[in-house]
DNA sequence: GGCCAGGCTAGCA
DNA sequence: TGCTAGCATGGC
């Protein structure tokens, strides 16, 4: 492997991700997380190829290090990509003291701030990936989609050895898009889940979706494509712009997740209803994702 | 054992 | 347009 030093926008706290890594379901043949060496490994795709990768975490909160380790063979277009992909994946270009500033004066948020200093998102590193992960969470909680996405990957994605660790490369969509129903049934998949990931795979792999072409659409426009296709909800197209594209404005209002955070932080007696979870983040713009983001963090603090 | 889970669809009024 | 039963399985 030869290394490469990733710019990290400072504050950045990577301890936040490495808990939030398990506490989302993750499992270590897909992305393995060394805490006491603050070092992330999997594989991502480029081009249908899978490439192996190391990030490595140090320094401080407010002079953040971080390192990109890839095979030597790797090509430098190769290369490139695979920096832009990681530096994607940890957010390394959101300047969170930007949103730290811009509510300084809400008293509510700014003590939610405080507490989670320097969490950033961790994104997938590909569309694709995080469309097929965000169908199989819904409605499961997330230990056992965390199952059902190693089976996914067990059934369709290559097996590695990174770091002599034997790991998983999440499926293409070309893939998944040749697995039966029948074969996701028999690992516990619900006849609709296997429809609607397998379906998902068929539409990128024919160009129903086009990742290239929503990337460049305003939110809206893309929540109202990605919506016209069976098992895709509004939920789901939130949830790929948030953690597929890094889009810094959406407020997914019927997730639970963010509904009971707000119950949380208000001391609500119920949990508040999609339309209740618009009023409150209404004026959370331009900072809506990482809010929601903060939101959720906070029910495991 | 029962309720819930980082929803979605189809069917109905 | 708005509402809801049913889905399916595992975690707690």
């Amino acid at each position: 492997m030869i290394k490469f030093p990733l710019q990290v926008t400072p504050p950045f706290d990577p301890h936040a991700l490495f808990s939030r890594l398990s506490f989302t379901g993750n499992r270590p043949s897909l992305i393995a997380a060394d805490t006491e060496r603050q070092r992330l490994i999997r594989t991502v795709r480029v081009g249908p190829k899978a490439l192996p990768l190391i990030i490595d975490f140090g320094g401080t909160v407010d002079a953040p290090l971080a390192s990109l380790s890839i095979p030597e063979e790797a090509t430098p277009n190769e290369r490139d990509q695979l920096l832009e992909i990681a530096s994607h994946m940890v957010s390394a270009d959101i300047d969170l003291s930007q949103m730290y500033n811009h509510f300084a004066d809400n008293d509510r948020l700014h003590s939610l701030f405080a507490r989670l200093r320097g969490s950033k998102l961790f994104l997938d590193p590909d569309p694709f990936e995080c469309l097929v992960r965000t169908i199989i969470c819904q409605q499961l909680n997330l230990s056992f989609a965390g199952t059902l996405i190693e089976r996914l990957a067990r059934l369709a994605g290559e097996e590695y050895v990174i770091d002599n660790r034997s790991m998983l490369a999440f499926p293409t969509a070309e893939a998944i898009a040749t697995l039966s129903v029948e074969q996701l049934r028999k690992v516990s998949f619900s006849q609709r889940k296997a429809e609607y990931v397998i379906d998902a795979a068929r539409l990128v792999v024919d160009g129903g979706i086009d990742f290239a072409k929503l990337a460049a659409m305003p939110d809206e426009e893309a929540i109202a494509q990605l919506i016209r296709y069976r098992g895709i909800g509004r939920w789901t197209a939130e949830c790929l712009l948030i953690f597929g594209f890094g889009r810094p404005d959406l407020l997914p209002s019927a997730d639970i997740g963010l509904r009971n955070g707000l119950r949380k932080m208000y001391g609500l007696s119920t949990q508040p209803s999609a339309s209740e979870v618009e009023a409150f983040g209404k004026s959370w713009s331009p900072w809506r994702t990482y809010i929601t983001f903060y939101l959720w963090e906070s029910l495991r603090l």
